[in-house]
DNA sequence: CAGTATCCAATTCGATACTG
DNA sequence: CAGTATCGAATTGGATACTG
């Protein structure tokens, strides 16, 4: 365990669980406050531990795109029950 | 979100849901590696997030007790669903 | 028993600038 | 567009010793 840990991966997970593929940019935009750095790093973090694939298109611009392997998707009933518990838990006015 | 931040709040969270209450020395000695230092400040950080009540019985010597809230209770779908994702996803030989 | 207190190393994170 | 490089600040973590 500790796949998960880092501030940025579930939510990263959350957002290609949201729509898939994602480029680069698309993140970067779907995550507000994170820096390129840790975006990339979270990224190949999570690549390395078989949970996110990256798909490299050669061409100019350069376009890469994420998406979840199975064992990303097999997150999903994870991360649901973590934000129902979140929604009852932690209630914001 | 952030509130299971840390590399042994989880673990704690799973030690109290397999048996409660715990005394601080039970959490101690059941998650090896952990340091007091550690230890204290992650219970205490649960506290804050109202995941763990911390139940001081005046005696000598000292006796305190750890819970978990209603709040960390309700976390037992989300561990279990991670915890079963880490079982297929996480296979070791 | 259940912590505190210190000190120090390692890691993480953000800001900024630059590149193919 | 999708990164890499570098720096320094902040946070985190561990070891050790001590206390009511």
């Amino acid at each position: 365990m500790g796949i998960l840990e880092g501030r940025w991966k579930l939510l990263i997970i959350h957002h290609l669980l949201v729509r898939q593929p994602r480029r680069f940019s698309d993140l970067e935009r779907a995550i507000p406050r994170v820096t390129q750095k840790m975006l990339i790093q979270q990224l190949r973090a999570l690549e390395a531990d078989g949970v996110v694939r990256r798909i490299v298109y050669p061409e100019l611009p350069p376009h890469v795109e994420y998406e979840l392997t199975e064992a990303g998707v097999a997150l999903t009933p994870a991360l649901n029950a973590l934000h129902d518990w979140a929604a009852d838990s932690c209630p914001g006015p």
